[in-house]
DNA sequence: AAAAATACGATTAAATTTATCGTATTTATT
DNA sequence: AATAAATACGATAAATTTAATCGTATTTTT
């Protein structure tokens, strides 16, 4: 319960690991892959999730890979996670409006709360501060 | 990800449902269970252990269920989330000292920082304010 | 032309969370 | 004293979610 998830990880060390490189060429995912013991399968769709939203530029063919899109670097850890793991909300009725409790919830507003203090936490993080 | 779990939701509700109730009788888990459209043992174990951990009293025998312990209702969020669900840890390093990463690991120390800011987060949250 | 890389939908496996089952204990009521 | 209504709690099963894998296509360097 309240994890980071996997993909969350492997995105922060990948970005990471691109950015402390300082490299021109791109790096491939089978190096970060190797290097940092991660499924190649899983990383590479993180990473070209990344790429599909600018926060990567990616390389075809050989010698290809990923670079850094730098002045994406300054989206918030918030967007990350929407961007990797889809709509942030504490509880099921936050993001999809379905709620076991239907009109009995007694404790919505203070959720909603919650919730907001969270968002704002992950919003103001940017992902230059992390890497 | 990032979502409270059913037993604190449960817990939650209950909580606020029994300070609702105002009253000297205590209430029965198979009264809540009804009207929150809750799984009545699974609401029964997550009452067992707040009471086992004296946010709850519990009377036995007929017209037994459970009381508010007034005293322990300044307790914080996170003390609730750690009695649920057990210890605090955006990541599984941060709780169970495993790591797959093995000294690989480049984002430890921005993980430690978000992780305590969610911490100081929950901790702030006192159930009275809640419930 | 071949090889090395990304792109991406579909499926499977693993892990976690949620729910259920079974039995014991306590106590009010009759 | 017996019964019924409640909590106590360990063990198991089901459901859901997350993580990992598979298969095929496309791009581009050599």
């Amino acid at each position: 319960m309240f994890k980071l998830s996997k993909t969350i990880e492997y995105a922060l060390i990948s970005l990471n690991h691109i950015k402390e490189c300082d490299s021109n060429e791109p790096i491939s995912v089978r190096s970060i892959s190797n290097k940092y013991n991660m499924p190649y399968e899983l990383l590479a769709k993180v990473l070209q999730k990344l790429s599909k939203h600018k926060v990567l530029n990616s390389v075809h063919g050989p010698k290809g890979g990923y670079k850094l899109n730098h002045k994406y670097l300054n989206i918030s850890l918030i967007e990350l996670m929407e961007i990797l793991d889809g709509p942030f909300g504490i509880t099921e009725c936050l993001t999809d409006n379905t709620c076991d409790q239907l009109s009995n919830c007694n404790i919505i507003s203070p959720v909603e709360k919650i919730n907001s203090q969270l968002y704002k936490v992950f919003n103001k993080i940017k992902l230059n501060q992390i890497t």
